[in-house]
DNA sequence: GATGAATGAGCCTTCATTCAT
DNA sequence: CATGAATGAAGGCTCATTCAT
């Protein structure tokens, strides 16, 4: 009964606040936003149902937070590059950008499930956008330097590639889609 | 006060499933699925909520229907090819395959809401992914005449970016993406 | 196209009466009232749904339709005695009820069903009372003249007992009861 | 402001629990399972529609908890007799019977309206069945003692006719059927 | 912070009955 | 008489959210 001291306090509620988001990704990504009960919430995080909300004021909330917390964990997986200058750099970039999504699959199928539900699209764009932005800028640097006349579009194609290679992986399951192949024959495209 | 011919009544049917397809079909791809209550598809079809199940016996068979319907339109706007022999021939294909996706912005709307989504991914398959494997056998087909070393791995990987590219412009809307450019340099890499 | 007499039409009204009682009988008895659908009994009658409105009202005129059915069956089997004067004419009695109900047990599951549904209390009072309360009657003549101090009480007890070996034979189903020698049995008691 | 303790909040969780099974019983027997809505339980146990569904997982579960409440209560009231020697035993054990159901009446007119409906037949029988069967057998032992040579097929009519005046005395209502009398005809036919 | 009973709106679906043809 | 599309009320059930403890 030894009183903790605050930083204890305030790093059980992060682990608790951690624990809540796990479950959501998790859950949100296996069944869906609009299937997934906060009940059930709840239950996989070991939180009562009214304390859910003493961390999260609402379901949508909720799902910001997960967005966000996944997002995090992409960043710090994410190669760092502030600039592609060679094929290899080209070649490496965009393999590493593959590792990435393998080893988050559960927030990828959470990301492809929301993509095109309007009613979670402004949030979406405020958590995303900036971020792919500044993604497609990395590659329109690296086709300016190689000549190209319309960088821009052809960054947005590669990124448009990405996108769906990595849904079209999301969606058949790791055994279904070739995607070694398939990322090989895109480095040979664009590289 | 003349008796109808058995031919306008199948006709006033055929009308009337139609408007509650297109009501559907509109409302998923807006609010999606999960949000979209059969009420709310009744009042915009003019049906009562219990008219509804005489066309469709529940919300999932409703859904089945809109994606057949969409289905149909597409087949019917697609160019129908049996194979690609020219880099014309397959820039023609590429082209009319997005123009198609542009007359059907909320069909694919609604397909790109679903693709993801657990519940309806078995429903999915079954009405989708017959018709997209034909469509790679097609590229497949025409890489191979080309001397591609690993044809099968290009036409997945062309799919795929045709889907990103799709997938892109309908979620940024037609305003926000420069479809015209992207695809030219999608045609200029495979053909 | 040639007309039919006026005759030959109230034949056809009948038959057509007939096979919605004999479908709502069996559905009834088989899914009880409640849980079964005017849909289903026009199905199973080949008669539209609205058309059945022709020939009853209502559903509880159906079902009150069915009742009367079931009990001029019941009456044209019943082995007609004004009285039972002879221990085989008593015995000969309660076998031809027990044979009556084995040839009815469609009829007789369905007034199980309904002999505690308040809902049709009233409607079967109706129907069944005059004819149950004759039937006591009868046995009562019988005890009276074997010099029975209470022929009243004994008769409601023998009517009483019939109804539950009728109940549990009903119910158990014709192999799980012993009939007869429950019957064989209660004819030595009350002979 | 005194914190409850557990076991004060364990209470009022069981009276609103006996409370909704009362309620459920009640209407149940007055105008039948199907007849009851969630919403009428609801309102007559002061428990909003959604909270029912906090204590009886469905309207079927209810119905069992109905059943097993029921059932209990009867057990209570039941003489407890694990065999019968003499006359009076007998005699007494029957009229316990009879007192025990002129106590019990809603409940058995529930038990009378279930008893022929299909729909929960199976449930039914996983309920009373086992019930019944022992009761018999305690009858069973009685006539074997007295040197019957059918001593089962005299239990099961002697368990049949119990279950036939118990239904009339139930649906004709205490006013208008002799209880008293006939169970001492039955008395002694086969004391 | 923590609990979970309680609320109430909303959802999908069924069905007796009506009515235009 | 015959048809079956149409109606609208009602039913069972779920669930995000609140609140007393």
């Amino acid at each position: 009964m030894s009183p903790r001291t605050e930083k204890q306090i305030e790093k059980l509620k992060q682990d608790k606040e951690l624990l809540i988001l796990e479950s959501a990704l998790l859950l949100f990504s296996e069944k869906g936003f609009g299937n997934t009960s906060m009940q059930s919430i709840a239950i996989r995080s070991k939180v009562s149902k009214g304390n859910l909300y003493n961390y999260f004021k609402s379901k949508e909330d909720l799902l910001e937070g997960v967005l966000h917390y996944g997002l995090n964990q992409i960043k710090e997986l994410f190669y760092e590059q502030s600039s592609i200058h060679t094929e290899e750099e080209f070649s490496y970039t965009i393999r590493a950008n593959f590792e990435m999504i393998k080893s988050n699959e559960t927030f990828w199928k959470l990301y492809y499930n929301l993509v095109a539900q309007p009613k979670v699209y402004a949030l979406f764009n405020k958590v995303f956008l900036p971020f792919f932005e500044q993604y497609i800028k990395l590659f329109e640097g690296y086709f300016k330097s190689k000549g190209d006349e319309k960088p821009e579009a052809t960054a947005l194609l590669l990124g448009s590639s990405i996108d769906g290679i990595s849904l079209g992986y999301i969606m058949m399951g790791g055994d279904n889609y070739p995607l070694e192949e398939v990322v090989n024959r895109l480095i040979e495209k664009f590289k």
